[in-house]
DNA sequence: ATGAAAGCGCTAACAA
DNA sequence: TTGTTAGCGCTTTCAT
C-alpha cells in the first residue's frame, strides 16, 4: 500500500523556480496575477520534475473538491455503463473526476459504498437508487453533500431526480400490442420495489383500462439477473393460458424474454407479441427485431449532472424532479399476428414517439 | 465547488469522547490496542456524530493510499464494461476505492487522463492502453505509480500484462471456417495499431498458412464506433469478389457484421459464415446464434488486480506477462455451407476450447 | 496505554 | 506583486 518513491511537491517546484510555494500555486492555478518571468519559471520547473499537484491536499486546504461520486447498482449493465460514460465526460469537461461504486441492487451495499465514497469528500453524488427506501440518500444529505437521483424515483424522498415518462410510454407501447389484437399481456417486471417498474405497469394498466376491459394484465416479478428473469419467464410461458403478448420492462429483461420465447418455440409475432425497455442495437439485428423502448440515456446522464453542479454552485431552490421523454421503436416483433385486421407486413424500425 | 457544511473532524469526535485524536484514530485503524472502554466512548461518539473519516487526509499523513485508478478506452462498451465491474468488486474487497477514467481510445486523452488520475495519488493504476504507443505507463512509471496493462500488448513496453491467447484462439476458429470449407475471410479489426488486432490477424493467417494455400485472408480496419465499422464492412461486402467468411475481431465489429450481412441479404450460414469476438448473450438469442470467442473478463480483471496488488506491496520481480485461455462457443453461424461435405444440422452453443 | 505536537502538500490570509 | 505563516484532518513520533 506504500510507495516510497518521493513525489516532487509544490516546495520542490518553488525552489527549483526560485519563488514562493504561493507563487506556484497562483501560477497553476491562475489565481492572482504572478509577474511572466516568475510564471515561466514556475512552468519550466513543473515540466523539469514532471510535477503533479496532489489534489487531496489541495482540497483539504481549499474545502473545494473537484471530484464527483457515482453509485448505480451495476457498472456491467449496459444501460448503466452508458449513463456512467456520458456522465464521466460531462464531469470532465467541468474538471472534475468521477469516483464510480455500484451497490449491486442491495440497499444495504448502497449505504456501505455510498459512505465509502463519501470517505473522499466529494463535492457532490449522483446516484440511481436500489429502491424506494434510497438510504444512500438519508446518509449523504446529513453528509450536507449534494444528490442527485436517476432513473427510479426513490419514494417520496424530497431529492432532485432526473428520469423518464415511464408511465407514459408504457402506456403507449400497451396501445400498440392491443391494436394488434393482443389481449394477455405479461409484464415482466425486475422487482416491483424499484419506482420504475412500478411506473411502466401503471402505463399498461392504463392502456388496458381506457380500452374497456377484455385485456388482461399479468405482471411477473422476476429478477435482477438474466438468469432468474429467463426462468421466471420460461416457467410461466409453460403454464396456461399462454400470454400472447411479452412487454418487458428493462434491458435483461428483454433478452431474457426473446431467449425465452425461442427456447418455449413461440414465434414472434405471430404466436406471441414482443415489445422490451432499454433498446439496443442488437434488437434489430435480430429477426424479427424487437420493438423497444428508447431512454434518452445520456440526456439523462447531462441532466443529472447540470442539476448536480447546480447544487454544488450553491442553488439551494427545492428539488425539482425532471421527466424525459422516451421514444418507441416499432418492429417486427410486436406487429399484429398474421390474419389480425391490424396486420402488415413489418417495416423495420418505424420510430414513433 | 464549494460547500459550507461542516463535518464532524477527528477532533469532534475525540473531543465528545474525551479522549485524544490519537486515540480515535488507534481505535478506527484497530493499530494500538486502546482500554475497552476508551474505545467504547470512541465508537459512540462515531456514532452520535455520523462520523466519516476524511481518506484525503488520511492519504496525506500516512502516505498510504487506498484508492487505485483505472484507465479503460471506454466506460460503455459492455467488455470494458464488465472488466471494470470485476475489477470494483476486487477492489472493494481490499479496502480500496476505484477512480475510473476513460481514454476514448485516443493516446494524447491516455496522457492526459492518466494524469488526472495522478492527481489522487493511486496506489497503483491499471490500464487498458489505447494502443501501442501506450504513453500513459512512461507518465505513471515517472511518478512511481505501479502500473498494470490489460487486454492489449502495449509494444514492448516491460510492464506487467494479462491478456488472453488471441493468435491460438484466432486460429482455432480459422481452422474451424476452413474446415466448414471457407476460402475467403474477411477479417475485421477496429484498428491495427492495437497489439490485440495484429495477434488475432496473426493466428488467421497462421491457419490459413497451416492449410497450404488456397485460401484467402483479407483485413479491413474498419474502426472504433458501431457506425463506421457497419460502413465499411458493407462497402466491403458489395464489392466482388465477396467473402464466405467474416470473421470479426471485437464485440462492436461483430455487432456491426450481423447488421451488415443482413442488410446485404446475406444469409448464414448458406452464404456467408460469420465468427465474432467477444460473446455475449444476444448472440445466442439470435437466430441462427453466432459462434463467439469467449474471452475470460473476469478473469482478466481478477489477474490484473491481483498483479497490481502484488506490485503495490512491494514487489520488484521483473514485470509479468501472462495469457489467459478464450473459450470459443461454436453456433449456427459458422457451421458449413449446406452442400459441403461438412454440413451438419446447427447444434446450437457446442463450446470447444 | 494515552496524550501532545509535528507535519504530510497545499492554499488563504496577512505582511511587506 | 510576492513572500511568510498558519492550518485543513489526519497519523505518527515522542513523551509520559
Amino acid at each position: 500500500v506504500a510507495s516510497d518513491h518521493k513525489l516532487p511537491s509544490i516546495r520542490t517546484v518553488a525552489s527549483l523556480a526560485r519563488v514562493s510555494t504561493a507563487t506556484v500555486s497562483n501560477v497553476l492555478n491562475a489565481r492572482r496575477s504572478v509577474a511572466p518571468e516568475l510564471a515561466a519559471r514556475v512552468q519550466s520547473a513543473v515540466e523539469e520534475l514532471g510535477y503533479i499537484a496532489d489534489l487531496g491536499a489541495s482540497r483539504l486546504r481549499s474545502r473545494k473538491s473537484a471530484i464527483a461520486g457515482a453509485l448505480v447498482p451495476d457498472i456491467g449493465n449496459p444501460f448503466f455503463g452508458a449513463f456512467l460514460a456520458t456522465l464521466e465526460s460531462a464531469a470532465r469537461r467541468e474538471g472534475f473526476d468521477l469516483l464510480i461504486v455500484s451497490s449491486g441492487g442491495d440497499p444495504g451495499q448502497e449505504t456501505a459504498r455510498l459512505r465509502a465514497l463519501l470517505t473522499w469528500r466529494p463535492a457532490g453524488v449522483i446516484v440511481i437508487p436500489c429502491d424506494d427506501s434510497f438510504p444512500a440518500y438519508e446518509v449523504a444529505s446529513a453528509a450536507g453533500v449534494p444528490v442527485v437521483a436517476a432513473d427510479r424515483m426513490p419514494g417520496d424522498t424530497p431529492v432532485d431526480l432526473v428520469s423518464v415518462d415511464n408511465c407514459e410510454v408504457a402506456r403507449r407501447v400497451t396501445e400498440h400490442l392491443l391494436a394488434g389484437g393482443r389481449r394477455r399481456i405479461l409484464a415482466v417486471a425486475s422487482h416491483l420495489a424499484i419506482a420504475n417498474m412500478r411506473e411502466r405497469c401503471d402505463g399498461i394498466r392504463d392502456a388496458v383500462a381506457a380500452m374497456g376491459g377484455s385485456a388482461l394484465v399479468e405482471v411477473l416479478e422476476a429478477g435482477l439477473t438474466f438468469g432468474e428473469m429467463r426462468a421466471h419467464i420460461a416457467a410461466r410461458l409453460a403454464a396456461q393460458p399462454c400470454p400472447d403478448a411479452v412487454f418487458a420492462l428493462n434491458n435483461v429483461g428483454t433478452l431474457a424474454a426473446v431467449d425465452a420465447l425461442a427456447a418455449a418455440g413461440l414465434s414472434m409475432p405471430r404466436d406471441i407479441a414482443l415489445a422490451g425497455f432499454d433498446d439496443d442495437i442488437w434488437m434489430h439485428v435480430v429477426s424479427p427485431p424487437i420493438t423497444a423502448v428508447c431512454q434518452p440515456v445520456e440526456e439523462i446522464a447531462m441532466a443529472a449532472w447540470t442539476r448536480l453542479m447546480a447544487r454544488i454552485g450553491g442553488d439551494e431552490s427545492p428539488p425539482r424532479q425532471v421527466r424525459l421523454a422516451c421514444t418507441v421503436a416499432l418492429r417486427g416483433s410486436s406487429g399484429a399476428a398474421p390474419g389480425h385486421p391490424a396486420f402488415r407486413q413489418p417495416a423495420d424500425s418505424l420510430a414513433v414517439c
